[in-house]
DNA sequence: GTTCGTGCAAACGGTTTGCAACAAT
DNA sequence: ATTGTTGCAAACCGTTTGCACGAAC
């Protein structure tokens, strides 16, 4: 994994700019799941200007590129994933974090091939609460 | 499974309107997967002057109820689906169609156990496209 | 007569887009 | 000069809500 956004970015043909710098520091090597709110909101700090509308076209841009993966963990929450190899997610439903699930958790034979379907994408989301330990 | 839609309200404790039974007709019954568009559609042909918001209400309502199921199929694509036994969903990235796959399809071990959650929910949503066939 | 269902339109919230200004090449 | 990035506000789209009316209990 390289750790340098710069290289990064310049390597997928993504034009430099200190926004666009300060987002990727961020959300290319966070594990947090980050909503386009915390996005926003982390890149504010340095960037008290940034709009909105930057942090979304910024983000569309690098999902474009390959760069992150959009996932969908509810009605009206999309939140982004710097790690684009196969794993499945859990959303806490008490504090709402996601956490992140092995994809060999489950065994899941002949994924690319269901019922005469090429499956291109995957995407398993649970829900759950953390089991109260017996002491 | 009923097929009585009046009982099923009933037996819900969900009082009976034309309008109501209308959306159930269609809804309770069908395997297509309908968004809210579809079954706006469908009860139009019996009751041209139903408004999107009492569909919008009654299928909220239906869901409640533990008569429906909805479904996030995409990122702006909710869909219903009266199947309420654990089961998967693909969808044909080139129709749209929502295809339901047995839950057996895939060996998903310890489901209700997953790294100390209590599992509660687990939606598999897979895309994908109609192979060709080989001749 | 109180509760509940309905239609309408307005509000809502997350996301995109058009535009003008400006920066980089 | 041309191209690309940004902020702003408006538009957009699916969904919810407030309100007034009328029907059911």
């Amino acid at each position: 994994m390289n750790h340098d956004p710069s290289a990064v970015l310049r390597h997928r043909g993504i034009r430099l700019s200190a926004h666009r710098l300060a987002v990727a520091r961020f959300v290319l090597y966070t594990r947090s799941h980050p909503s386009v709110d915390n996005v926003w909101n982390a890149v504010q700090k340095d960037f008290p200007m940034i709009s909105q509308a930057t942090v979304y076209n910024t983000l569309n841009l690098f999902v474009d590129a390959g760069l992150l993966q959009r996932i969908l963990v509810g009605e009206r929450r999309v939140v982004y994933d710097p790690d684009l190899t196969p794993h499945h997610h859990l959303i806490d439903e008490d504090t709402g974090v996601v956490h992140d699930i092995p994809w060999q958790a489950f065994e899941i034979p002949s994924i690319e091939s269901v019922e005469g379907f090429e499956v291109t994408n995957c995407q398993v989301v649970m829900r759950g609460r953390k089991k109260k330990v017996t002491p």
